[in-house]
DNA sequence: TGATAAACGGAGGCATCCTCCGTATAAATA
DNA sequence: TATTTATACGGAGGATGCCTCCGTTTATCA
């Protein structure tokens, strides 16, 4: 077979990996405290390369968007592997919940960006679906299986109560109430 | 006191009238096919005005989209006191409901849109919850008068159902998930 | 039938979107 | 190390949208 058309493409670049970091992080914060239609200029401003470049790494503000929030995802995700390693099973449950809420408090833009979520990509959908039921489910059958919480709970049931109380606030100083909602859940899961 | 001051406006004018109606059509059309962030100059085009009669009438993108989601209300409202005629007082209710989906579903823009009213001014929030849940209210209240179903459902547990049916679905073709979801719940409500 | 208050239209200044292509540079090769 | 070349970079530029301002038009009123 030919010897050009398979040619074992060349490492990537350096600054092509950089670039494409700095426009994830600076992605992160526009987007945290403007909202998904932020100004794309701005983020690559703030990351310090060309317009081009943000649009050569990410062909369009999906794609952007896509990738900062499976950056999110995938952090609470890793966050639910260290907490089932403490020993208190409801408490690591009870954090994991409550990181879910600072989150989305520090950020804006969050809100109204789940709302895209649900409504677009059901590739994104299924993963970030599949990402944040794994993560409780790690939490939530250590603490059955600890026998301290009832086990008529399923993840996906959390995780649509997690929602119904990001969704049902909003607007400002929301989030004691929403970290007093979830305390007052994770009680309720209690074996009485 | 003086003359001038407290002079008896005159009559508005004839196309200033014509115009708002017109815009507000146009306003309808348009972010029902593109929401809440349709183009301005798009419905000014549509409506057959300038872009600055558009914003003559409407300061801001929002007080546009006020008024068109006031309207939509109205016209609900309005269609309750139509049904509140009918002698089958579940099937009316049933009616009301399946218009709301219907709408929403005609209505691309139209989820979007309730996210936005969610969160945004409470005025018109308050104005909408008002007329909607007494809508609500009157369909149900005669219901339960008739004996035909249970008393202990209020109007706002039924709004608050119906928007968390439009929530959970807003992708395509789920018009007929969510008109089958109405009908088990008002089946639901019948007494047994 | 004027006079005039009110409404109209759209040019213009600014921001953002996205594309295109000449220039720069990291990796591969000799 | 020097040269080649694939790859990435930056930003100008055309298109579109936002909103304001003001000269022109027109409906109402006397």
């Amino acid at each position: 077979m030919g010897s050009k058309s398979e040619k074992a493409s060349r490492r990537p670049r350096a600054d092509s990996i950089r670039n494409r970091e700095r426009l994830l992080e600076a992605a992160t914060q526009i987007f945290s405290a403007g909202g998904p239609q932020a100004s794309l200029e701005a983020v690559a401003r703030e990351a310090g390369v060309g317009i081009g470049t943000l649009y050569r790494h990410f062909p369009t503000r999906e794609a952007l968007f896509e990738a900062v929030y499976r950056h999110e995802v995938d952090l609470l995700g890793d966050l639910a592997e260290q907490l089932a390693q403490e020993t208190d099973t409801v408490e690591a449950l009870r954090k994991w919940l409550q990181a879910n809420v600072r989150l989305v408090a520090t950020k804006k833009g969050m809100i109204e960006a789940l709302q895209l979520v649900a409504h677009g990509s059901s590739d994104l959908k299924a993963y970030s679906f599949e990402r944040m039921t794994g993560a409780i489910g790690l939490l939530l059958d250590r603490a059955v299986a600890a026998g301290e919480i009832r086990s008529d709970i399923s993840p996906e049931d959390l995780l649509r109560t997690l929602v119904g109380i990001f969704y049902s606030q909003g607007t400002v100083d929301w989030q004691p109430t929403a970290l007093r909602l979830v305390d007052v859940f994770v009680d309720g899961l209690r074996k009485r």
